[in-house]
DNA sequence: AAACCCGCCAACCGCACCGAG
DNA sequence: GCTCGGTGCGGTTGGCGGGTT
């Protein structure tokens, strides 16, 4: 047997708000609060909407200091960051950007953000020398823990079926105590590092990150192990510990990945923002020329 | 000018979580 | 410990508007 609906479908308003319903809603909780029950709420506001509906609403586009339109460089980057750290979790993202709604920015992710991203790929798979964010790093790129240089094989195009990674080798010894590198900040994942190399499966149009079926999360959420689209491979993803998102550097379309340590017991909410901040923005992230990575985006893919 | 295409985004839907009883 | 109702979240949908053919 399913659940109860919220709300009585038949009897409540759907669609777009009108000036009006906005009105009385602001009124309302500007006047009452929301009660602490929004399924009580629309009633008590006198409107014919569903509670869920009435919170959305107020959440998404009526609550004072809401933020719309454009996204700044560093509101890219700090999404960036995060998405490939927690994957979709867009509360959380928003929780990091005031006045920007989850679903704002999970509509800016999936219209624009994502193709910006996949704009970045590099035309050729050539592998090549890794050019490393230097700001945040107290390693030289030699140290293979922080970032691997990836290759990768033309889609559909052999029997190659998956994506290679270089193994992983072990961080110096001195390491992980000197470093204020919030991706370093758990010795133990890092030291736990198989040295091997990682054949990701393409199943589907889907490359597999992590084990098949790692969802073991108990919300479900999979952050350890996640599926990545083909036309998404710009995010080398996760295995269980370790997380890659590769880029192509603007100017000259080098390619470049960072990488870090996931572990369970350091979430990325640990992560200080201002570190996150820091690594993305050492990155060749911004200045990126939409138009012209679109185009190359689409060379590449298709 | 009309038809079609496509991107954007507000809103909906269903599921999981959580706390109260 | 279990049930139930409310809430929060992420994925998806569908309407609208602008651009292209």
């Amino acid at each position: 047997m399913g659940r109860a609906p919220c709300c009585d479908k038949a009897s409540v308003k759907k669609g777009p708000w009108a000036p009006e319903e906005d009105t009385m809603l602001k009124e309302y909780i500007e006047k009452h609060g929301t009660g602490g029950n929004w399924i009580a709420l629309p009633q008590k506001a006198g409107l014919k909407r569903c509670g869920k509906s009435c919170r959305l609403r107020w959440l998404n586009y009526l609550r004072p200091n809401i933020k719309h339109g454009d996204f700044s460089d560093e509101e890219d980057r700090i999404i960036c960051s995060l998405y490939v750290n927690i994957g979709s979790r867009w509360s959380i993202i928003a929780a990091q950007l005031p006045g920007r709604t989850d679903n704002d920015i999970k509509n800016y992710w999936n219209t624009k953000l994502k193709k910006k991203l996949m704009g970045l790929i590099p035309l050729s798979h050539q592998r090549k020398q890794p050019s490393f964010p230097s700001s945040s790093l107290q390693n030289p790129p030699s140290h293979q823990l922080y970032g691997e240089y990836c290759t990768y094989s033309p889609i559909g195009t052999s029997s190659f079926t998956g994506v290679e990674l270089e193994p992983y080798t072990l961080p110096p010894s001195n390491y992980a105590s000197t470093s204020s590198n919030p991706f370093y900040q758990n010795q133990d994942s890092m030291t736990s590092l198989s040295p091997m190399k990682y054949y990701y499966p393409i199943k589907d149009n889907m490359l597999m990150f992590g084990s098949e079926g790692s969802c073991s999360s108990s919300d479900g959420s999979c952050t350890q192990g996640m599926e990545i689209k083909q036309e998404e491979i710009g995010y080398q993803g996760y295995n269980n510990d370790n997380f890659m998102l590769c880029y192509s550097n603007s100017n000259d379309g080098e390619k470049s990945c960072v990488g870090g340590c996931y572990s369970q017991s350091l979430t990325p909410l640990d992560y200080d923002l201002e570190d996150i901040k820091q690594l993305i923005s050492s990155t060749s992230f911004n200045n990126v020329d939409e138009n012209k990575t679109e185009e190359k985006g689409f060379y590449y893919y298709y």
